[in-house]
DNA sequence: AATTAAACGTGATATCTGTCACAAAACGTT
DNA sequence: AACGTTTTGTGACAGATATCACGTTTAATT
């Protein structure tokens, strides 16, 4: 089976959610995985490229939720719904392969396997408490909260570190940034130039370098949750 | 068993979660059921009464949440993590009585038990899609959007049909609705005042009666999503 | 290298929202 | 009914944020 030269890589739960997968799926980038609306079968595990999830309001603005790479599970919140549809867009940013797998067959060996839904549980329940976070971070500490939360998370989730700070290796535009943060465009490049001046960050090429996580920390009375907890996808 | 009593009136999935409760518990009006930080031993099933559901920040701005009633599970995020910790404050609001059930005991029992588990998993998702749904009210579309979200929710979850519209059943002050929005009391104040002057709303005695519900969903672009995703438990 | 397209920076301005202050109204208690 | 407490409404103002406009810079394409 295709899934097998993946499997040694995985965490003990991912393994076990693999062995459902019924293919490998090659994603590229610009497509969709899937857009809202859109009758559900599937779900995805990402195997190796970028995936954003994110999702549009009537107005067409575009709020970014997840930023997803290796191991991280995608398309999830279809399970158990009837009629399920996707609720939101999953845009490829980085060539890669995904497994699909099928959901009704995942219900059902959910429904046998206790070892695989508790797997899934824990898997769900860090996943809210992330959700839950980075929402409250939005909502309670206005726009700089939003954009210096998503930066931290970005970190995280995608930082390198490097001799003069973290590098976060994915290449971002501030609109971007701004879909993450629910917030206008120049708002973004206006808070991000006073960044630079402060020698906070450094932009290069898309690529942002921190160089003062704890100030960015400290402005948003980060508690230091665990990174579990405090990342983007 | 005295848990025996309440678990007819209870669907099925609760009715499974209830078999492992260990004592029901009464709870009292302005107590505190939890708060963020203790040690968590405990998730809990309201069986009367109502609790809210709510997260400070540093600066002891309040942030709520839920407001859950009869049948709601509350405390549940701190499954599966190491050293448990409650991550909300659960403030009782009306009293009651909650059964208690012990979350290792749980754990076992999801483990063994995959019924239990797939019951618990669909919960989970649902609860996930609708924290999800009312975070991006409110960071999309503003304040007003965070309070006529707030009041749609509020009317799914207690709303009550009278001749003249639908009467939210709970008690809320100006400071309550303002902690759902992450927003100032005077902010929701002056919305409340215009919502009344055009008739969509009136209130009497902290009780808000919703005249013009389509108004409120019209505004905030409500895309109809089904009841189990928008409400406020 | 030249050309086109995308992304960025920034001033000006309008709108939204929070804060402070204080009086009026509603509520609860004795 | 009288009193104290909580809640509400509202003006004035300040700060945050969005929007519009437009020139500059950077990246992509031919």
């Amino acid at each position: 089976m295709v899934i097998q030269k993946y499997k040694e890589e995985l965490s003990y739960e991912l393994g076990e959610l693999l062995k459902s997968a019924e293919r490998i799926v090659p994603i590229k980038k610009g497509s969709y995985l899937f857009k809202e609306g859109q009758e559900a079968r599937e779900m995805y595990i990402i195997l190796s490229g970028k995936v954003q999830i994110s999702k549009m309001n009537a107005e067409g603005n575009e709020l970014s939720l997840r930023l997803c790479k290796h191991n991280d599970i995608v398309g999830e919140l279809t399970l158990f719904t009837v009629d399920p549809r996707y609720i939101f867009n999953a845009k490829i940013i980085e060539n890669g392969e995904v497994a699909a797998i099928n959901i009704t067959d995942l219900e059902h060996a959910f429904f046998k396997n206790s070892q695989l839904a508790f797997e899934f549980l824990r898997w769900m329940n860090d996943h809210i408490r992330k959700t839950i976070t980075k929402f409250r971070d939005l909502v309670l500490n206005g726009k700089k909260g939003a954009l210096y939360s998503t930066i931290i998370r970005l970190c995280n989730s995608y930082g390198v570190v490097r001799e003069n700070g973290i590098e976060i290796s994915v290449p971002l535009t501030n609109q971007d940034l701004a879909n993450f943060c629910g917030t206008a465009r120049e708002s973004v490049s206006r808070m991000l130039t006073e960044l630079r001046k402060n020698h906070i960050i450094s932009i290069s090429k898309k690529i942002i370098t921190v160089h003062d996580l704890d100030y960015l920390k400290k402005e948003i009375d980060c508690e230091n949750c665990p990174i579990e907890y405090c990342n983007i996808d």
